[in-house]
DNA sequence: TAGGTTACAGAACAATCGTTCCAGATACAA
DNA sequence: TTGTATCTGGAACGATTGTTCTGTAACCTA
């Protein structure tokens, strides 16, 4: 019927996601996502809409790949509380490891959005719920496993502990050093005794 | 000799600040800050020098001035536990009172700039470091009176509270709810029994 | 091979960006 | 009162912003 497309739309979604990742939304300009994309500014528009649509894409792309990975041991691995102390010692480590520090997509986008656009706001914050929830049934496997107390409070416990990732997300972006990382993230855990 | 000014240097980093520190550096346009300080676009150049400049300015207006006062309690009260306790529950309540919600232009900042340009990176991590440090006095103080075990490492914890502190300012500026904070600040503070 | 549909390449758009320049206003010193 | 130095108002700068348009190339169906 007609032409096929020249791109791959995921690989297209991993490269616009990367730009955003560390540059941010408003720092991010549509020239950059050509050049980087490959993509054409015309079959850009064609395929994604405007900078703001292919921005909430992007968003999803990330949720499903890079979230859903980051989550992975906490969700699936049995030991609950060796779940939550890997989660946070891996993202710890990638948080130092990787060269230039990008930090959670989506906590940039909370910290930058979140003030003045209502719609990724809800993205960010429903991210922050769905984590919440994550880090929730980890504790009560954990509870029921006998390796954290009964007598903690779960909701708040994790609560506490979402916040707390965002924060080592945060401090990572910023560049904070080993060191200063591994006392926070230890310390963290500590809260689980 | 010559014209004097007909503007107040203070107040026009205090206006410039707001701006800032609601929008974030990118998003601040000269259009927004000329409107805002109501200072005049030649005027803004000549006693301030370019953008980045005056952001470097109100970096440090910021620091002398909100910071300082966000600190005040912890540095200057005797009682040491009770010195941390209060300052988490105000920054906690004022992240919630406000209803713009701008969390702290120094953790805003160090999230924007930091990957990218290194000048304020070393600003944010050096506002951090201030902060661990007045977090570390409080403690020992704390420790001296008995209020916290000897057996906690007074360093490890400083860098806790310090990097909780900006998960507070990260969480406010996201929009979280009152509970969600509220059992945020709670699990952080049991940390200290 | 011809027709039809869609993607591609790149020029062009108005609007806004940060920044500079120039003419006029203003206040102090002589 | 005149001279002079600095500040103010606003136009103007080129560059870049996000977005759209136009013509051409490419592929599938018939």
């Amino acid at each position: 019927m007609s032409r096929p497309r020249a791109f791959d739309e995921e690989s297209v979604l991993d490269n616009a996601m990367n730009i955003f990742w560390s540059k941010g939304f408003e720092a991010t300009s549509i020239q950059d996502l050509v050049d980087e994309t490959g993509l054409n500014r015309a079959s850009m528009y064609a395929s994604f809409g405007d900078k703001k649509a292919l921005f909430l894409r992007v968003l999803d792309h990330y949720s499903q790949k890079i979230s859903a990975e980051r989550f992975a041991d906490l969700r699936n691995m049995e030991d609950g509380r060796h779940a939550i102390e890997k989660t946070f010692r891996d993202t710890a480590q990638t948080g130092i490891a990787e060269g230039r520090h990008k930090g959670c997509l989506m906590v940039n986008t909370g910290m930058e959005m979140a003030p003045h656009d209502p719609e990724t706001a809800a993205i960010a914050h429903q991210a922050f719920r769905r984590a919440e929830e994550i880090f929730a049934a980890a504790l009560k496997r954990a509870v029921q496993q006998g390796t954290i107390s009964k007598d903690k409070n779960v909701r708040a416990l994790a609560r506490f502990l979402a916040g707390s990732f965002q924060g080592v997300q945060l401090m990572s972006r910023r560049g904070a050093d080993q060191e200063t990382l591994q006392d926070y993230t230890d310390t963290i855990l500590a809260a689980l005794d």
